[in-house]
DNA sequence: GCCGTTTTCGGCCCGACTGTTTTCAGTCG
């Protein structure tokens, strides 16, 4: 069964096959036509079908009819021909850090090594020796390399989810932000642009004297090893395995260093192509028109020097986001104030009256004008578990907020399970596994859905089944849940919910489960897929509900 | 191999760091 992710995987193959036979740009194009399609929300079978894989960024025409190929064969002729002229030991050099298709190259030709394991023989009995460009420095480097790759089984230092990297990269950079003579600091790179996975982790900070800002960082106890430092540049690997490059920069140059260090790539060299044709060069340190610095020092004067409006870090993938910006449109993207409505946080039925007043106070500080409560742990009868009269009558004195009750609802696994406080307003559709049923009656007494939560990869998060799910979301004029984790839309997911045209739901914040990361988190999602504020769910109450019933029936 | 309101051919982002080099090549992001 073909796939996109192996599409990806192919061209990205050929890539690091034709690194080594040493060609110049096609490795590049091919790597770009893998991120493309990897990006994708749809099949590749299906764009096929329509006759526009060429609409694809960096797919021509020769790719095309390499994607062709593999979409009716699952083989791509070409790449075989290559696997066939290359040893496969000699791209697993390419994984070797410090090492390039150039060494690797050579270690084949000139000694004749197919693979790591030949390549610590040679090493051992001293073949390296003497040769042009290796040094005993460079013939140390090679052999820890060697051994850490041993050590550490290929494949396991993946690119870790954003949940993981998210409170490692808050403390890093409030400990850079506490060291005197910074200004600001910032984490860029993947990780602003809010992806679901981080593979380095950039951070930026300001300095004139950068030594001191290294020495810091070096010494955090985060920090395992420093791999290497420059005068501008350190790059460390943290005891939780991540590498960490810090970049110190003058305060001028902070909004061209942070537009530079949070990329994409793709939309980088766009940038700067852009930059050329007008006579302009863009570095991290400003946009020059000669030696002459026109901007820097934000990122909003780094763009307007190129003659575009700024573009916020989550659509900076070179997805035509910077053709739409020269012509002015740049979406307006939901923030975190937009988010008023939280339609799905959880309340023990065990809940103090301080637990409840904190829950309605932290609504209330982030000025929440609605929010749902599923009092959870009801039992499987449909028996509400009730809540203490006191915590009952904190949850009535909103000032403001108003609280609702929440059915939840789990499908798909016998029994189902029901859970939320008598009186309920709306419901939230959990369906756990499998297709969506068709025809089949999802009970809660004719209440109005509000959410459909858990959609997530990992639940058998097949496209088919997600936009199954999606459109019925839609139809119900329910939104559909985003966040970070397994059960929650990725932004991929959530643009394909977003093409689809179903609302999303975004976490506040406020609940137990669902603290301010993971609201920080689901929000970058929710931008990454072009949500606006009026792309939020809201709670289907009143007129709005009747709207949402009536759709229901159709 | 891709791409084009200056092009269908001739370009392809730009700089830091390291190691090995007396001026640069390779790697990385």
């Amino acid at each position: 069964m073909p796939s996109n992710a192996e599409a990806a995987e192919i061209f990205r193959s050929i890539a690091d096959l034709l690194d080594v036979l040493g060609e110049k740009f096609k490795p590049e194009a091919y790597r770009r036509a893998a991120r493309s399609i990897e990006t994708l929300t749809e099949d590749l079978a299906r764009v096929a079908a329509r006759r526009e894989l060429r609409t694809i960024p960096g797919v021509g025409e020769a790719i095309e009819e390499k994607l062709g190929e593999y979409l009716a064969t699952g083989r791509v002729a070409y790449y075989e021909r290559l696997k066939r002229e290359v040893p496969p030991g000699i791209v697993e050099l390419l994984r070797l850090p410090g090492l390039g298709p150039k060494t690797a190259r050579r270690f084949w030709v000139e000694l004749g090594v197919e693979g790591p394991a030949e390549l610590e023989e040679a090493i051992a009995a001293g073949r390296l020796e003497g040769r042009v460009g290796f040094g005993p420095k460079k013939i140390a480097q090679v052999r820890a390399a060697l051994g850490t790759a041993r050590a550490a089984p290929a494949g396991s230092g993946g690119r870790p989810p954003i949940e993981e990297v998210y409170p490692i990269a808050e403390r890093l950079v409030a400990a850079l932000r506490a060291v005197p003579g910074v200004e600001r600091a910032e984490a860029a790179g993947s990780f602003r642009r809010g992806r679901e996975t981080v593979g380095d982790l950039d951070i930026l900070a300001t300095s004139e004297a950068p030594e001191r800002v290294f020495d810091t960082f070096s010494a955090l106890p985060d920090v395992r090893e420093v791999r290497l430092r420059g005068t501008t540049k350190e790059t460390v690997v943290l005891r939780h395995g991540l590498q960490v490059d810090l970049r110190v920069v003058e305060p001028a140059a902070f909004g061209a260093a942070l537009q530079y260090f949070t990329g994409s790539k793709d939309h980088n060299v766009h940038l700067r192509s852009i930059a050329r044709d007008r006579g302009l060069k863009v570095n991290e340190y400003g946009v020059f028109r000669g030696d002459e610095r026109l901007a820097g020092r934000t990122e909003e004067e780094v763009y307007g020097a190129l003659g575009l409006p700024y573009i916020p870090p989550e659509l900076r993938e070179d997805r035509g986001e910077i053709e739409a910006a020269a012509k002015g449109v740049v979406p307006r993207l939901v923030e975190a104030e937009d988010v008023r409505e939280d339609l799905h946080v959880h309340l023990p039925p065990s809940a103090t009256v301080a637990e409840a007043e904190a829950l309605l106070d932290r609504a209330r500080g982030r000025r929440l004008r609605f929010l749902g409560i599923v009092v959870a742990g009801t039992d499987l009868a449909g028996n509400a578990i009730q809540l203490s009269l006191a915590v009952e009558r904190a949850l009535r004195s909103g000032g403001g907020l108003r609280v609702g009750r929440v059915l939840e609802e789990v499908y798909g696994e016998a029994p189902d399970i029901h859970q939320g406080s008598p009186g309920a307003e709306y419901r939230i559709v959990r369906p756990r596994a499998g297709p969506l049923p068709p025809g089949r009656e999802i009970s809660g007494g004719g209440l109005p859905i509000g959410v459909v939560a858990h959609l997530g990869p990992g639940r058998d998060g097949s496209p088919e089944r997600l936009a199954g799910w999606v459109a019925w979301a839609r139809a119900q004029g329910a939104g559909v849940e985003v966040g970070p984790g397994p059960e929650r839309l990725d932004s991929t997911a959530a643009r394909l919910a977003r093409e689809a045209g179903a609302r999303l739901a975004l976490p506040s914040g406020c609940g137990a489960g669902t603290d301010a990361t993971t609201a920080a988190i689901a929000l970058g999602f929710a931008r990454r897929a072009g949500a606006g504020s009026a792309d939020l769910a809201t709670a289907p109450l009143g007129p709005s509900a009747d709207r949402a019933r009536s759709t229901a029936r159709r």
